[in-house]
This record gives structure tokens, sequence and C-alpha cells, in this order.
DNA sequence: TATACACCCTCCAGCGGCGGGAGAGTCAAG
DNA sequence: CTTGACTCTCCCGCCGCTGGAGGGTGTATA
């Protein structure tokens, strides 16, 4: 029977550690001096923490090891519990490498530009939304005011109100000079009617969206796009759907140049 | 301006957090309703958020962040930073893969056997260690009583006593039959004097040492062996010098069947 | 006008796996 | 008898929140 600090120099692990083992009920000291307290611990005790240390380094919780070790389960069971810490080590694995990769990027865009973009993007995920929404093909992205109206028109008819932040769809793959197909849409409660042009519909949960925020003048919404998609090649991303853009602050008057506008572009990605 | 619930969504960022962002200084509300202690936000706060969110995401703590932003610092340093992030999150992905191969070589051994190995190999490092030490020939390990008689006798006239449990090492690279080459090893303090048989030195610090705990008879060491060696192959390590045999905890008449007798086997390894 | 109900506030506790340190008792050697 | 190494318990701190209690505020509806 040795004391704690044998037992620590013996095991490599440190004091502390053993008496909050002992605290936890993983490994209990064999014997217990009523008059001091002190901990004396068997040699032979440190196969068991051996043992605690290797499920430890397994990733196992050391609650999940107290009941490992005391319920002296089914090699079957242990099985389960080991797939189950494969797919999370692996994932593990996953979370790393993509943080390794997107700090890659930035050391890349860092060695290039010799500063920090005034661009931010991040990864956000998105839940299904209710819209009523008019699409059509307008000119230029300005043009859009035309589908507003109409929209508004419609929703003022049917005295509802947005309940979100209204937004645009661009659903043209390509980069187009003219003739864009924009859907306008306004959140709405569940119980909304359409109508031949303004159609009620759901867009579509999306767990990863790509998104950055545009604080300034439409005008200059171009270098928030460029940030963007930049961001999405550097970091091996592939958009999957139409962009939306979020008017997150408007003009009331719907200028174009009001500095205070703020604008959040969201673009549905996945990795390739 | 608009209040904590709505940047919330606007967000998507928990209230409790921004909270909690407002408290540690990182994203302090524009105005704080003086009467009714409200939290009173801008649009254009959701760039500098999202910044906050790209930087957690690098791998930056929040105090980290909150610097990074207050100091508006060169590009220099920044790249120095994400240098320093980059070298962190190269070695967290690998260290997750090796956990991962660990798991996955306690899955192969598991589909084999269909139970727990009686023995569990962890990893640890050990220090430099000073020894008095007797290196010899003889014919297999229970002989090396000879080299420990040699040795006792030696440390006993100097009058030294040893300061932790006796090891022997085996020197051999491959398994032989007959003739092994042994050193056994009593730890000593700093200040004493060798012979021409017993040498004083240092056994050098090892990284990352292969543990494994026997209990039970010297007589049925070997499984240990067994073991210790079949986690090295499985987990992709490779034995880089002399296997340790650590005897923590003896019978005192050197009986080889006692079967209280705790040994440590260790080998230095490293990755292939 | 009363009443829901959603929203907001502050403050405190808890997570996991220890580490640091205070304050006090124990043990063996010189 | 002292010194110094060791041990004990108890409590706080870490990080980035999350949950909950207990209480005030703002707005829409009956």
């Amino acid at each position: 029977m040795i004391r704690i600090g044998d037992f620590s120099k013996l095991s490599r692990v440190p004091v502390k550690t053993l008496r909050y083992y002992d605290e936890m009920g993983l490994l209990k000291p064999v014997e217990v001096d009523s008059f001091t307290g002190y901990r004396l611990y068997e040699y032979s005790q440190l196969s068991r923490l051996n043992r605690i240390l290797a499920l430890k380094d397994l990733g196992f919780s050391l609650e999940e090891i107290g009941r490992l070790l005391d319920e002296d389960l089914p090699a079957e069971h242990l099985r389960g519990m080991l797939k189950l810490r494969e797919t999370e080590a692996r994932q593990r694995v996953w979370e790393e490498a993509e943080r390794l990769k997107r700090v890659e990027a930035r050391l890349r865009q860092i060695e290039q530009e010799h500063s920090m973009s005034k661009y931010d993007v991040v990864i956000k995920s998105v839940d299904v939304m209710r819209v009523a929404s008019v699409r059509d093909v307008v000119p230029t992205p300005p043009d859009q005011g035309r589908l507003w109206r109409e929209l508004e028109g419609h929703l003022a008819l049917s005295r509802v109100r947005a309940v979100g932040a209204c937004l645009s769809l661009y659903h043209d793959e390509e980069y187009k000079e003219r003739d864009w197909d924009i859907e306008v849409c306004e959140p709405v409660a569940v119980d909304v009617s359409g109508s031949a042009r303004v159609k009620v519909r759901e867009l579509p949960a999306e767990e990863t969206m790509a998104c950055v925020i545009h604080h300034g003048p439409f005008t200059s919404i171009g270098e928030a796009y460029d940030a963007v998609m930049k961001w999405i090649a550097e970091n091996g991303y592939q958009i999957t759907g139409p962009a939306r853009e979020v008017y997150v602050r408007a003009a009331r008057n719907g200028s174009q140049t009001d500095p205070d506008t703020v604008t959040e572009i969201q673009y549905p990605v996945k990795r390739v």
C-alpha cells in the first residue's frame, strides 16, 4: 500500500487528478486512513488507472468511463459505444480540417492584399420561411422597384404586414448584363392568400449559407458580392441555389445611395 | 435601432450570447435605455458581429478577438497570429486523426477477439533518470538475478538507497532464445560513484512511451508483451529503443510466481 | 380597462476535467 | 525539537456559453 504521491509518480498522473478520480468514484483507494484521511493505494490499482486513461484517450467522458468500468458490459455493447466514438472522432477530424482550410485561406488572402478584408464571411443556417413573392425578369437589379410596388400593393390590400426583413432572390446562375430573373419576397405569417402574380410559398431551409453584411449604399454592393464569391472559391465551397439579398435596413424612400443601408448577402453552399 | 431579440433574429446569434458579448466588451449596444436597461443595437453593428464570428471560427478566443478588434493592428501582426492559429489547427487535426486511429484499432481488436483485452496500453512520457546499472549478457531473463545481486552489493557498500522502482532494460532488438543483453538499473540520487562493473548513467527522457501494466506472476508476463507489441503494430507505431521492465511491486524473495507482482512494460516508440 | 403574452432585465448556477492556492494536519529524518 | 516534504479539505477559476428564477416592460386583444 502506497500513498498518493508515490502512486502519482508511478502512474505519472497528477495527485489532483487522482483525488478527482476518487471523488468521481472512478478509482477509489483501497483504504483511507480514518484518522488522517490519507488515501492508500495498491500497486495493482495501476491497471485500473491505465484502463481509465486508455478509455479517456478514446474520447470517453469520465462519466461514461465510470459506467463502462462498473457495469462489466458485454462486448457487443462496447462495440456499439466505440462505433459511436468512431463517428464522433471522424466528425471532429473533419471539422478541424475545415477550420485549418479556412485559416489557410485567410492567410493566402492576407498575403495577397496585405490587409484584412472589409468583409467577413460566416457560415450560418436559416430555417424555412413563408414568404409572399413576385418573380419576373427585369432589365437590371435597380429595376426591381416595380416588383416591390406590385407586392406591397397586394399585401396592403390583404392587410398583411411583413414579419421580418424583405429579401430578393437572384435566380440566374450566371452573371448577366441585362435581364435578371429576380424574385422579391416579403416574409408573412401562415395564413395569406396569393394571386396570379403574387405567390405565397416557402423558402427552403438551408443548412449552410455563406453570409456577408454590406454596410453602405447599394451602389457599392458589388464589393460585397466580390468578397463572398472569392471566399466561396478560396474555401472550396460551391453555390447550390439562388442568392438571397436581405434588406436588413433600407432607406424609406428606396434610395440607392443612402450610406446607412445594411444588406446581407446569403449564398447557399456546399463543400465540393 | 432595434432591440436585442430582433438583432438576434437578424444575426442568428442567441440573445444570451449577445448579452455575453456585451459583458465581455466585444459588442456593446449603441445605447442602453437608462430606465429599462434594454439594449438597443444598430443594424450596422451586424458587420462587427460577423467579424467576431469569423474570427471565432478561425480559432481565436473571445479575449483575443477583443484585442484584435480594438487595436486595429498592422497586417503583419495579424499574419503572425494567423500563422500561430495555423500550426495550432494543424496540430489538432493531427491529434484528432490519431485518436480516430486508436478508436479504429480498438474496434478491429474487439471484432477479432470478441472481448476487451486484459491489457490497456497508454502513451506516457518519462523524464531523464539517473541510475546505477549493471549490463551483461545472460542466458535467459530469469538469470538476471545474478546482475541484481551484483548491483545491490555495490550499492549496499556505498550506503545508497534506491529512489524509485528498479527496472531492467532489454537491449536486444530481436527476439532471442538464448543470450539476452540485459541491463539492470536502480534509480539513485545524483552523487553516486560507479565501479568497473557498475555504471552510473542517465536514462534518456522519452516523449512517447507505450506503457502497459502486468499484474500477476512473471511467468505470465509474455501476455503483456504480446499485448503491447500488438498494440504498437496496430496503431502504427515503431519501437525506437530498448524496452524497460519496471518492477513496480516485486516479491521480496524474488519469486517468479508471486501473484501480487506488478510490472510495467515501457517501449519507447514513434509514429511511422 | 384588464389581461394576456411576448419580451427584456439581472443574477446565479452549471457544464468538464482538472489546476492553483489557502490553511491546517501528518510523518520521517536530523 | 525543528525542518521540510507530504497530505488533507475546501474553494475559486478556466471557457463560452446555457438554463432558470424572479421581476419589470411593451403591445395586442377581450
